[in-house]
DNA sequence: CCATACCGTTGAGAAAGTCAATGATGTAGA
DNA sequence: TCTACATCATTGACTTTCTCAACGGTATGG
């Protein structure tokens, strides 16, 4: 099907009205066509990138970031998650995990405590400020998402969360 | 304000049955009930790293990563993007695509050709060469992302793609 | 002609991802 | 018990990706 024959396409071949200046979708709506956009990872890049980039905005005035909230929500599940519990389950480095904790730690949201049963092992846990700052988080980031999937509708938003799950794990 | 009441729900209390060691999804199964696992952001993130990580896996033969071949695709694509349209519609800096049309350019895969409407910008077309690697790449990463989603049907895969479509843009 | 805006490019620095090595600890077998 | 080996958190080095400011060349509108 791809036998790419000699259509090499030269530029002045893009024939476009000139008047694409008041194009409905901005300019690159136009490639909403094209191979890239029936992509799954390209569209979940992009509803990341877009999804993401507004929560961070929206959590600025807490001076967190979702990376952070991601550590410090499963510190404050109460599920007692080690550091390399943490890491696995974010898909994060050890390495990684280290400097997010140090970062919650320094702030006081978070503490380390060692395994009992494991004293390699150190069960990250959320302080009473921890577990505040979590909360109003969440609600920041219960805003975000609602907004991010604002063209949704409910039984649309449960498809999708149960969709991604399937591929998530 | 921080001052950390006693209540801090202390590690021992973590009380699992000693057989956890054979549960059955391998140990960090048990936060999939964690409210993280209801974030969107999350589980596209987590999504999106398994998708690309198994593409990137299955490029390395081609000696191409994802983010080149989004670059490689557009321009493949006949539709004669310019730079600056190919950072807005990756959402990528337009920095970062010069790095990436550069790196397409010296394998011979792209050209850059000056937009004589606009000799400022640039649009970056596929040569003969680049068609052909297009192909190939397209070949595998559709097969890479059959792997992805094997865990839905193709009504499922359908659904995914209109709903992160939605999303998307 | 002029001011202003835009495009690609460069460079610098921050953030994120990857990998190897180490000390402390746990586990299993001789 | 002693010994070999595995695992956890941590550190450090390095690469990749992101973000931002500046600059030359070009377009646009007065």
């Amino acid at each position: 099907m791809s036998s790419p024959t000699e259509q090499a396409t030269p530029v002045q071949d893009h024939s476009e009205p000139a008047a694409a200046a008041d194009s409905p979708t901005e300019g690159t709506g136009r490639f909403l066509d094209s191979d890239l956009t029936h992509q799954v990872h390209f569209l979940t890049s992009r509803a990341r990138g877009r999804g993401i980039s507004h929560a961070n905005g929206q959590l600025e005035g807490l001076d967190l970031k979702v990376r952070q909230f991601s550590v410090l929500s499963l510190a404050a599940s109460g599920m007692n998650p080690s550091q390399r519990e943490l890491g696995e389950f974010l898909s994060l480095d050890p390495s990684q995990i280290v400097a997010l904790v140090d970062h919650l730690e320094q702030r006081g949201a978070v503490r380390r405590e060692t395994d009992p049963r494991d004293r390699r092992s150190k069960i990250i846990v959320a302080t009473e400020a921890g577990q505040q700052l979590h909360g109003q988080a969440l609600k920041i980031l219960e805003d975000s998402e609602d907004h991010t999937l604002s063209t949704l509708s409910p039984r649309e938003r449960k498809q999708l969360r149960s969709l991604l799950l399937k591929i998530a794990f």
